[in-house]
DNA sequence: TTTGCCTACGCAACCGGTTGCGTTAGCTTA
DNA sequence: TAAGCTAACGCAACCGGTTGCGTAGGCAAA
């Protein structure tokens, strides 16, 4: 602690003390001079190639040469530039991450929960294989594939993991037609059919079979009016979803009732709002499958607010398996997404592509996992 | 719905059958070539040189060869490499986030929900100002410096936000240094006391501030009794609230209890099984401050589960402003945080910096908002 | 016609590593 | 002792842009 201390006052005494205004305020320089393979070279008084090879354990330098070079360079503080290495190998050990969720709600505290553990399972993979990860803003409409182009074109990065999957995704055929590499956070119905067409592997959560068991949970409940309450009709896992649903409650010969499948937005007030509705029927369902734990959130509030009591008579289950929904009033049902894993397989399978190894398996379809809590009861 | 279960159904008959030789899975070879300025350059009959002024839109080029170049650059979906341009500006445009949230509790659902408003934004800020975002997982101990050196030093960045800061934090010294740019989300109180010694900004919530209003709310409720949940001692925002906390005590002259000071972990569950303590004691405290929303909804349920109602006899405060706040029961109290625009402060201050232009005050404290629900109530 | 100037562009070095190939020194072998 | 071989390292081109400086060509002024 105390030499801790004396490094923060030489570095604190150590400025640039220009024009006696605020002298301690000035930055220090930029661009501080760091090592190159020259300087070293010079240093050991040997030529640059043999240094760079020194550094990376060439065996056709001696060991004695070698170690004399390692301990210079690491005396030095040498660290290789990236660039430089990049533009050599045509490769920049670099994969990036194309978001919607980071320009969508953010300034409400809605941020979607999801991401978060999404990025913690990417960054992980991600520094086992020695890859960096770039973060990436989608954009919309017509500069939505310019993104892309970009960053790939221009070589920010060597693959990339595109979410928000939706039905004839054009980013899907723009990415093939480039030869981009890139790996989907859920499928894109079309190529799941054309299989062998596309050679860009993806991972995904099985929405519709989530959906399907939370449903059949539900009518094994004896629930019968049960609702869907969630999501619009543009990306694959709200689809998949509600196709879930459905083919739970035809597998229970019930008939399938528009009214009882109502779109919404993602949010709390979403839910809350949409189950003030359903509350004010003649005959409201006696159980609410929300399509996410967040949107749940909103509808057990509104049920309360009600003064209906979520149990027996009015259940409700979620998607998502979000770690607050065991501590709702009543504790929710869902169905859990490990998401975590998602991250990781993802970047493995984009890795294994940027090797030319193409995986096994064209893609991996993860089971969410029911976890049942008060929230649903039998009706 | 029709086209979408025909989807379904071959992505259900769709199962991969390798083995078979499975040509079409073959993935398409990557380095696919794109365009170099001297390809441009043989095409339009003119110098590398030529091409790359044309393209900046260099006056010394005439209009028309200018427009010709930029046509036929168009023409072939030039995008100049990143790695290239770095190499020469000693500059990659890039700033890089290092967060310990990526590899905490990320398993279980508890991942941080703070990281994506941060994200967004950074994210958004940093889109414009043409600068690209990496995502680092901090490490810890002996490793911790090793990332710094590898991003800035290795030049994957030109700077990086650090979060998470904690007194007599190393990394501060170490950065300082070797000059390596930088900003700071949240302070090192010895950098604020030598505030004119630490050339480099940062910005914060102010955390004091925060929880001192908050202390002073329930206290003009007329709470007397308040207990403190959360936090250790590690980082600045834990002790930084806590000091909030202490600071309206003494200033309604009240003695401080330590043992109404409560440390713990920054779960869910760790307020709940705190509270269930508290609310085993003889003269249990009237109202509990949760050092975070996150620990607030587990408080709540602790008290739901004893039976004891929140609101007047016990009411709880939390801090962040979580979305999902109003929607619990009751609603919580808490102090929202600006968190989506500290990023962009961030960004800004850290494009200040790289710029050699140091931002006119070196940091920026933001105010949380006391945001006054059911969940507190007059005692 | 010569001088001068400016426009428009070419040449080549450079950023910092990497790598194929050539070269030298030292040693072995005939 | 000369030829041959190999270990150890140097040379220089290269990755793909950028940029200082040089120059050819055209036109105006003298």
């Amino acid at each position: 602690m105390t030499t801790q201390e004396q490094h923060m006052e030489s570095a604190g005494s150590n400025e640039p003390r220009q024009s006696e205004g605020q002298p301690s305020r000035a930055l220090p320089e930029l661009n501080t001079v760091r090592p190159t393979i020259a300087e070293i070279a010079r240093r050991a008084g040997v030529n640059k190639s043999t240094v760079s090879r020194a550094l990376r354990q060439d065996p056709s330098i001696p060991q004695a040469t070698r170690q004399r070079i390692q301990d210079l360079a690491a005396q030095l503080n040498y660290v290789p530039n990236a660039s430089a290495r990049h533009l050599n190998h045509a490769r920049t050990d670099t994969i990036a991450l194309v978001s919607r969720a980071l320009n969508l709600d953010t300034g409400a505290g809605n941020a979607d929960p999801f991401l978060v553990e999404l990025l913690a399972g990417i960054a992980d993979e991600a520094a086992g294989h020695h890859l960096d990860v770039l973060l990436v803003r989608a954009e919309e409409g017509e500069r939505e594939l310019g993104v892309y182009q970009r960053i790939l074109g221009g070589r920010h990065a060597d693959g990339v993991i595109l979410t928000d999957l939706r039905p004839n995704d054009h980013r899907l055929a723009y990415l093939c037609r480039h030869r981009y590499p890139h790996v989907l956070f859920g499928r894109s119905a079309e190529d799941l059919a054309e299989a062998r067409l596309y050679p860009y592997p993806w991972a995904e959560v099985d929405n519709r079979s989530g959906a399907r068991i939370g449903t059949e949970h539900l009518l094994s409940l004896g629930h019968r009016r049960i609702a869907f309450i969630g999501g619009g009709d543009t990306y694959h896992w709200e689809r998949d979803r509600r196709a879930g649903y459905r083919e739970a409650l035809a597998g229970a010969n019930l008939p399938y009732d528009p009214r009882l499948c109502i779109p919404s937005g993602i949010s709390q007030k979403d839910g809350y709002l949409l189950t003030q509705q359903l509350l004010s029927w003649e005959e409201p369902p006696t159980a609410i499958f929300a399509i996410s734990d967040v949107l749940a959130v909103g509808v057990m509030r509104a049920a309360l607010d009600a003064g209906v009591q979520v149990g027996p008579t009015f259940s409700v289950i979620g998607f998502d398996g979000l770690g607050l929904g065991s501590y709702l009033t009543p504790p929710l049902t869902t169905l859990r997404q490990p998401i975590n894993e998602v991250g990781r397989i993802l970047v493995h399978l984009l890795w294994a592509v940027l090797h030319g190894a193409p995986p096994e398996e064209p893609y991996v379809f993860l089971q969410p996992e029911l976890i049942v809590r008060a929230s649903t009861r039998g009706y």
